[in-house]
DNA sequence: TGACTATGTCACCGTATGGTGACATTTATA
DNA sequence: TATAAATGTCACCATACGGTGACATAGTCA
C-alpha cells in the first residue's frame, strides 16, 4: 500500500507524494474517504508533514487542485465541434463534453461529491467551469449571430443538454441504465447527440 | 436537541422516534451525517435500541424507506400534464417532475447522496423510480401512438430532459445559477418548459 | 403474589480520527 | 568545524465512532 520512502530527505518529493496520495485515494474511494491519516498512510509519510508543508488538509487540497486539470480547455472542446450550423454544433458538443469528462476521472469524482459537500475541490471546479463556460458560449454566439433572433430558447436547450450530459456521464460510472438508455454505450451517446441535433434544428426552423 | 422521552415505555413510540430522527438528521445534515450515535442522540433514546429493534442501521434505514414516499406517484404527475400533444405533454411534465421533487426534500437528499454512496436509501429509490418511470412512459405511449413513428428520438429527448430536470432541481438546493440560468426561479423553469416543448415540436414536425 | 419478559439505562471496549509536542538526524550556513 | 535550520519519526492526546454486555425497572401472565 504505502509507497515507502527511503531515507531520502526531499521536501518537494514528499509534497509530491502527498499530492499524489490525495488523487489516488480520491479516485479509488471518493473524496469522502480523504483524511490526514489515510493520506499519510498512502503516501508512506508521517501525517505531521501535511500540517508542516500545507498547513491544513485544505491547503493540501488546494495544492492538488492547482496541479490537476479539473475541467476541459475550451480549445480542446472547440476543435471537436462541427460548426456547420447551431444544431450540429450542439450535437457534437455533447459528445465532446462527455469525452472531455471521461478523460478526467478526478473531475467526475468532484462532480459527484459537490452534490453533498463543499470543499476546496468543489470551489476550484466551480471557478474554472464558470470561466470556460462563458468562454465557450461566447464562441458559439460569435459564430452563430442568427441564434440571437430566436430568443433564449437555444441557449436554454444548450444548458439543459449540457446538464444532462454532465449528470448522465457521472452516473454512468455507477449505473448502467437511465430510463432505459444504456448510458455507458458510445452508440447510445451518438443517438443522444443526433436527437439533440434534430431537436435544436426544429427549434430554429420554427 | 434531543427530544426527551419521559419514562414512557413504548416500543412503537421509540421506533417512531428513531425513524423520525433519521429523517430529521438526513434533511438537516445530509445522509452522510447519519450514524448510530447521532441518531440515538437526536431521538433521545439509547443507541442500543437501534440494534434491538432494527438489528442494524440498515434495518432502521429500510424502515424509514418503507414509511417515506421517496418518489412521485404516477397519478400525481399525470394529472398535471397537458396531453394536448406530445410536445406540450413533455413541457408540462418537466414542471410537474420538478414540483414533485421539491415536495419531497428527502428525495432530493437521496438523489444527491446516490452520486457517491450506495445505501438502503438509494436502492429503495432506484426500485420505486424505475417502476414509476416505466408506468409513466407507458401512459405516454398509449396516448400518443404517433410517437412510435419518429423512432426513439422523442423518447431520448424525454429522458434527457428528465435527467436535466432532476439534476438541476437537486443542484438548485445548493447553487443559484447553472450556465447563467437562475435555476431557483419559477420563471426560469417556465422558460425551460417552453423551450423543451418547442424543441420536441420541431422534432415531430421534421 | 411470583416468575418472566420487555423496555430502557449505563458503562465499557477496540478502533479510528484530527491534531500536537518532543525527539532524532540530515543538510546547509557561518 | 561549530551552529542552526530543515526534514522526518514517534508517542501521545482528546474525541468520536460502531458495537456489546450487565444491570435496573415496568408490564404481563400464571
Amino acid at each position: 500500500m504505502a509507497k515507502r520512502k527511503q531515507n531520502t530527505r526531499d521536501r518537494d518529493a514528499t509534497k509530491k507524494a502527498l499530492i499524489e496520495a490525495v488523487v489516488s485515494i480520491a479516485l479509488r474511494d471518493g473524496l469522502g474517504s480523504l483524511g490526514v491519516n489515510a493520506i499519510a498512510r498512502q503516501a508512506g509519510v508521517d501525517k505531521v508533514l501535511i500540517y508542516r508543508y500545507f498547513k491544513n488538509l485544505d491547503g493540501l487540497y488546494e495544492a492538488v487542485c492547482a496541479k490537476a486539470d479539473l475541467w476541459w480547455n475550451v480549445d480542446e472542446i472547440v476543435e471537436q465541434i462541427d460548426f456547420a450550423n447551431p444544431a450540429t454544433a450542439l450535437g457534437s458538443y455533447i459528445l465532446a463534453h462527455r469525452q472531455a469528462l471521461l478523460k478526467r476521472p478526478l473531475a467526475l469524482k468532484v462532480l459527484a461529491a459537490e452534490m453533498t459537500d463543499r470543499s476546496p475541490f468543489t470551489v476550484a471546479l466551480e471557478k474554472v467551469r464558470e470561466d470556460r463556460g462563458k468562454d465557450l458560449s461566447q464562441r458559439f454566439a460569435a459564430r452563430f449571430p442568427e441564434m440571437a433572433g430566436h430568443g433564449a430558447a437555444v441557449l436554454i436547450m444548450a444548458n439543459l443538454l449540457s446538464a444532462a450530459t454532465q449528470y448522465l456521464t457521472v452516473r454512468s460510472q455507477d449505473i448502467e441504465r437511465f430510463g432505459g438508455m444504456h448510458i455507458r454505450d458510445d452508440d447510445t451517446w451518438i443517438e443522444i447527440s443526433q436527437a439533440a441535433k434534430n431537436s435544436v434544428q426544429g427549434l430554429l426552423a420554427s
